[in-house]
DNA sequence: TTGTAATCGAGACGGTACGTCTCGTCTTACT
DNA sequence: AGTAAGACGAGACGTACCGTCTCGATTACAA
């Protein structure tokens, strides 16, 4: 749906200095004036490009902004190694949400992400796209993280992992999409604890 | 900011008629075309209203959605009774979060649900009114019955409730909103087992 | 069709305040805003005044502005007395003309002459009002010091006086409203002078 | 100010079609709904054209109407000719003033003319513009025909055309935008006879 | 080395919606 | 009853973007 830069498009002579040009304004542009005002023109423009140019390779606002997060995914290493693994879940998942919850608050992250999870929320293919090429590899590594700690039995065999995940960063996002509290380490770290420990009492 | 039905302005000689008629098509509207496609002249033609009326009283397209869910949920009986106390926390639970998995999978909510979850994460002044207005009271039912289970030494004693109510609702809503995987029933239960025994093996 | 004034209009419980702040307000207002940007609605706040109130004594905005000449014309002295006659009626032409063309270039004036002008083009029933209470007062003053002329053998004896003041006026109005050049006193004179003596050469 | 026609300005990539449809849209509309209703909103409408492709080359309705005559007066010959020169003067302007009255009162010329004169009377760019490209030429044919005769003694030789050309057509634009009477052709024979031979007695 | 065809920046185009302003009507509360 | 105030349905204002289109200029492949 979005770039065609996996299959080489036969005859694609694309110019890829305008395509960095267009992701990188994008992901700039939606700190500076809000998703609301994130505009295809305002893109080009900053881009220094024409709007066909965007028209001609993207399909929609949403499959911009996912390309220019999919870029910056790629670009630091070469595409995340693993979570930390000490041998202590509970210090490794705390250090790790912590991190998620540092991210989040990062003022040069929080709009663009939300900008992104807005489309993904209106738009379905986006979503599935989304979970194919930045979610799911990003939870492949949590979940291995937390298959380590089962097979070492610090977690219930029959847990279902993706749930477990779920349990453990669907608090902290929603939190932040919503805005239902303050997003702190100490709420990370509560997240972590109670999760694990579960809301039963434990004798 | 929103509603100044609370304060009744001085002499503010508002339509209601109007007001049921915006707040109405505001609803039908977003169902219908989707958030993206959702005008204030929509609106306002949808409701045979005058634009005007529309910014004279609400502040944006948000704001109208706001007070449409208002309205729907002041409407039924008063406000919203106690959650089900069967004396099986688990039962209950399992049977509240089912009923969130319907309604979030009910045609006739989603898209407005995702529209005012769209405005909220793009307005903290919106977001906080939500928090007081219609999220607020809800968590506090939740709260009411997980402390009735405290009480009766089914949960932890030193358990955050705001922590397990977001243990509990915060992995539907986020798998809901990104859409990263179908929202079961089945999924409902698994979320209400896990958070209670936690992800630790139990012995 | 505009003001009751004439007939006292039976139980007429007329506010005399209002009347002059509206005719006053908006007689100002076209000075400074233009007749493009003259509204009821600025006249009714400059005036303090409601917009019912303009709206049940007058029909429109041209209605308004016309009972705002009205007021002045009738204000300063009782009516107009007569134009000048000193026996020398090219200077006292000359004179009554370069009186027009100063209250012509007056800013005072301009713009609301030009608006009430406009609002006459427009309007045929204004046009007839105009007719009847300012400008056939005026023209019938004119006329009688060309008659007094005509009498005293000054002017052709089948001259109708009707195209006299044409001749006379038409040509400074008509320049002043299609700005097709400048109206100095000159011109005045040079009007005068022609008219009287006719294009074609004497002898 | 308005037309760009004349410098093709680098690179404009103007839709002729649009412009010529956008024209006669205003001179129509202005005909059917008058000066005062008519709008940009109906001229784009009724022209099948997008608003902003009038702001982008006009900048205000009356420019558009201004244009709209421009192009009447530039489609059917080319510039118009010479006026009548029989020899006979009076003869010659009666005939020509004649026409003027019947175009004056042609309902499909008397309101755009009006409508003209308005935007003229409030816009000293707009006039400027008009005395350059519309009236001027048209006042230059009237000032060659006036010259001709006057080089044949039929006129007086001292005589300013300009104030010749005001002192024969200023009347009759007077009475036709005041109203102030009608515009009959009997009325063009006098008003061309007072004027040829002055309002004094000739011996 | 030279076509030739796709891509590029630029921006006009027909549209939709924005948020504001004014219209003329109406309702309310005060005098 | 008349008034000041102002809400209301209506709709035009002038602006911002939408997504499509056309225009040279540039560019890189295939002949």
């Amino acid at each position: 749906m979005t770039t065609q830069r996996t299959s080489p498009s036969s005859t694609a002579r694309r110019n890829e200095t305008s395509r960095r040009a267009i992701l990188t304004a994008a992901f700039e542009l939606v700190q500076e004036v809000g998703y609301v005002k994130l505009s295809i023109e305002g893109i080009a423009s900053r881009a220094g490009v024409g709007k066909q140019t965007i028209y001609r390779w993207w399909t929609s606002k949403g499959a911009v902004l996912f390309d220019a997060f999919l870029m910056l995914s790629e670009h630091p290493d070469g595409g995340g190694s693993a979570l930390p693994d000490t041998g202590d879940l509970e210090a490794d998942l705390k250090a790790v949400l912590r991190a998620t919850v540092a991210e989040l608050n990062d003022p040069r992250y929080d709009e663009p992400m939300r900008a992104l999870n807005t489309e993904i929320t209106h738009d379905p293919a986006l979503a599935a796209l989304y979970s194919e090429r930045l979610d799911g590899p990003m939870r492949e590594l949590k979940k291995q993280r937390l298959r380590n700690a089962q097979q070492a039995g610090q977690l219930a065999q029959d847990l279902d992992l993706d749930v477990a995940v779920d349990l453990l960063w669907g608090p902290l996002l929603n939190r932040w999409l919503q805005r239902s509290g303050a997003l702190t380490p100490d709420y990370a770290d509560n997240i972590v604890e109670t999760a694990l420990n579960g809301l039963r009492p434990r004798h």
